[in-house]
DNA sequence: GCGCGCGTGTCATCTGGCTGTCATCTGCGC
DNA sequence: GCGCAGATGACAGCCAGATGACACGCGCGC
């Protein structure tokens, strides 16, 4: 999830993108609304926040053209001032959401996740893995751009890999998660479905993401960007 | 524009909906959470104002179970309590907004304008997907230019589709939206309806736009442009 | 009231392809 | 080179979904 923010505040702004970041967001900072205005046409970013009292550009009027100019990004507006007719204004200027000066973290934090949600059901679900990307709520996957059919076990596998990125994952996890009665051992199902993962994942490509651990089971293997 | 309001308070109910009559909205209300999360899944609101203390099932239970169930429709939180926790629970339950009674009208018109405007991009008009065209407020179906007849269970169903492009509609989620009603489960309804509408959409037609997802659902696909 | 047409929901049947098993092959590790 | 873990391809059963037919209920016109 990528965000702006658009403070002038310095110490403000390097405490929240701190912040920001713990939350496993990535951050870009302006310090200006003209600054601000500018990176928010260049980037799609999932979200803005924006601050109501900058240089050069108030937040009201960033927010406005940034509207004018048809972007649809969720904003969230900051600002000291707490009057029904700033709320008002601030909103229709149109922000998505409006917060007071001081605001707790976790308050902020909240209305983010509500904002994100709303924009896109989808896209806070979409896991990636390399070039690999599995979306839970269309049921898409592909890798390089190009899509990939997955029937429903290979799909629910490919999940479960893609959750535990790295992590190496024993047949009897797989077996217990992806068929949830008791397996005698006997079977290969897990096997058989890696390798029809493969044949799907790996082999038209240049480099294989699933590796098998010899002896134990297998990972998914995330190549350092 | 359809709203829902679910508040016990009469007084304050019958207040808000004039002024949401004003204001040139159409409101339903429900003075109780169950029928009020029984109104939500059995219309399609544009938005909904839902008190968090009410009786039968407080609104934060409300909120998490449409949610849960698929539902997607803006919703704006009203409460008397005002702590940090408060917020964000409310926000985390799958609310859009929040806001604190006692509140302005003025300001409740802005929040709802703001949600509101969020999801009418889509709804302003006329849903597409592909060539595929359809508008709620004329019952009108058209597929490249070409004219289609609908039934009413149809069209809700084709519109349920095009609110949630690309996205994977589960038998259950696809049931519970428009056979608000407790099924058995034993029941072929969707199948019998996706039949028929793909009769319709899909089979006079040179690409098909109803997918199947063997397992799992069914997902309305929008072609890349 | 009666017949008719239409929309709706249920059921029985059919089928493609998903699924799990097995036999066989491969190659890693010793 | 040997043994075993895993890879691979083939196969048969079965099930999810597709499909056509039908029964019911409601509204409408006669």
């Amino acid at each position: 999830m990528r965000l702006l923010l658009i403070e002038d505040n310095r110490r403000l702004s390097a405490a929240l993108k701190a912040s920001l970041m713990d939350a496993s967001y990535a951050v870009d900072v302006a310090g200006d609304g003209a600054a601000g205005e500018e990176l928010a046409q260049a980037t799609a970013y999932d979200a803005i926040i924006l601050d109501i009292l900058l240089p050069v550009k108030d937040g009201l009027a960033v927010c406005r053209s940034l509207r004018a100019s048809g972007l649809t990004t969720p904003i969230l507006m900051l600002t000291a001032r707490d009057t029904v007719e700033d709320r008002v204004r601030g909103l229709d200027s149109g922000a998505d959401d409006y917060l007071v000066k001081p605001f707790a973290l976790n308050e902020l934090l909240a209305r983010l996740r509500a904002l994100l949600r709303r924009e896109s059901p989808r896209k806070c679900g979409i896991l990636a893995v390399g070039d690999l990307r599995l979306d839970p709520a269309t049921h898409l996957v592909e890798r390089a751009g190009q899509a990939i059919e997955l029937t429903a076990r290979q799909f629910a596998l490919l999940e479960y890999f893609m959750r535990h990125p790295n992590q190496l994952l024993t047949r009897e996890m797989i077996e217990s998660h992806l068929w949830s009665y008791d397996y005698e051992g006997t079977s290969n199902v897990v096997d058989v479905y890696v390798r029809r993962l493969r044949r799907q994942i790996d082999e038209p490509f240049a480099t294989p993401l699933l590796e098998t651990v010899r002896g134990v089971g297998y990972r998914l293997r995330a190549p350092h960007p």
